[in-house]
DNA sequence: GAGCGGGAGTGATCTACCTCACTTCAAATC
DNA sequence: GATTTGAAGTGAGGTAGATCACTCCCGCTC
């Protein structure tokens, strides 16, 4: 188990060795390989995972097969369907490895469990969930007041090791434009 | 204090007498006149509010003084500039009412108060988020991958009631489109 | 070291949506 | 009851970005 985790969480919402120990018991590790899948649409969703290495990216294909990426997630970052995890319903996305990966899994029951019985956790879900609806409304802004330039310059200003690590036809697919407009904006 | 504001609390973390004794006491209950402002950008936003009765709009203004819509909150609707709020800065956004509305507010230190005291509150607010956060995610999907018809359409079902009760061009400055574009669409 | 596949740049065309100007209509205001 | 105001429809023309087709390039694999 990374203690990294736990610097994460306590980053926000500080514990004690006694409930460092029981939460970190609900959580488990897993490998997975560039371009496997941590989340196939149409299968359960049983896990929220936190990336402890590797970097993923959540994305919907629209009727043409046109991938549109709803999120990246590299090291110290949350992922997965949340609606189907938290609704216990089918994905509606994918989530795969750009990279190998290594993810910290914690099932749904777990972690209501853990937000019952530490309250710390409780609130670490909770400011972290405020910070993430904080975040979606802004890029919501973006999205409606921002031509694609600037949408991808706030892009790189925001998450310059982004650009280092993934294919700009990713980043094109996050900001909502093709491949081929953004090629033609300059950086 | 409207009691349904309990009822509301309690269809996700019921609460005792007491705990809802307490928490009510840290709301206070204003009455704002259409066109009213709730939050100005530049101002500090001392108050998370939850709407009672009437309608607000969030929104920013671009450089063309063009609006953009972040969010519409009628009765039972959360609505602040979560940004300003959680970081107690300036607003970067404007809030306005609609109709007349009575909103009951909530100050920051009260909000955290209640969290600790009612670990019930702490649950609420942690799921109403997450809600919020998955709210935000199928609109950005939206965005992304549907022509300004779709958006629309998908809108009118899934608040019927809003298209009653605003005028056109706000539902097309919500969904990213003119106001003409927005009339040529048939809904 | 030939062949292959994915990332990326670019030209030519097409189109969804924007902009601006004008009109109609109904409700609010005097 | 005349006048203003805001919501909404519509036409003509402009543009950001999409689409499609092609090329170059680099890192693989056999």
């Amino acid at each position: 188990m990374p203690m990294d985790l736990r610097a994460h969480i306590e980053a926000i919402s500080p514990l004690t060795d006694a409930e460092w120990e029981f939460v970190s018991r609900h959580f488990t590790s897993r490998k997975f390989r560039k371009h496997q899948y941590l989340v196939q649409q149409g299968d359960p969703v049983p896990y929220d995972f936190w990336v402890a290495a590797g970097m993923v990216k959540a994305y919907v294909l629209d009727e043409n097969g046109k991938e549109h990426i709803l999120q990246f997630a590299m090291e110290d970052w949350w992922c997965t369907d949340y609606n189907a995890y938290q609704t216990q319903t089918k994905a509606s996305i994918f989530i795969d490895c750009l990279e190998n990966c290594e993810v910290l899994c914690l099932a749904l029951k777990d972690r209501e469990k853990i937000c019952k019985k530490v309250q710390a956790m409780e609130r670490f879900f909770r400011i972290k969930s405020n910070l993430g609806y904080i975040a979606l409304q802004k890029r919501i802004i973006s999205l409606l007041q921002d031509p694609a330039e600037t949408r991808f310059r706030k892009l790189l200003k925001q998450y310059p090791r982004l650009a280092q690590r993934v294919p700009k036809k990713h980043l094109a697919a996050y900001l909502g434009v093709t491949r081929e407009t953004l090629s033609r904006q300059k950086a």
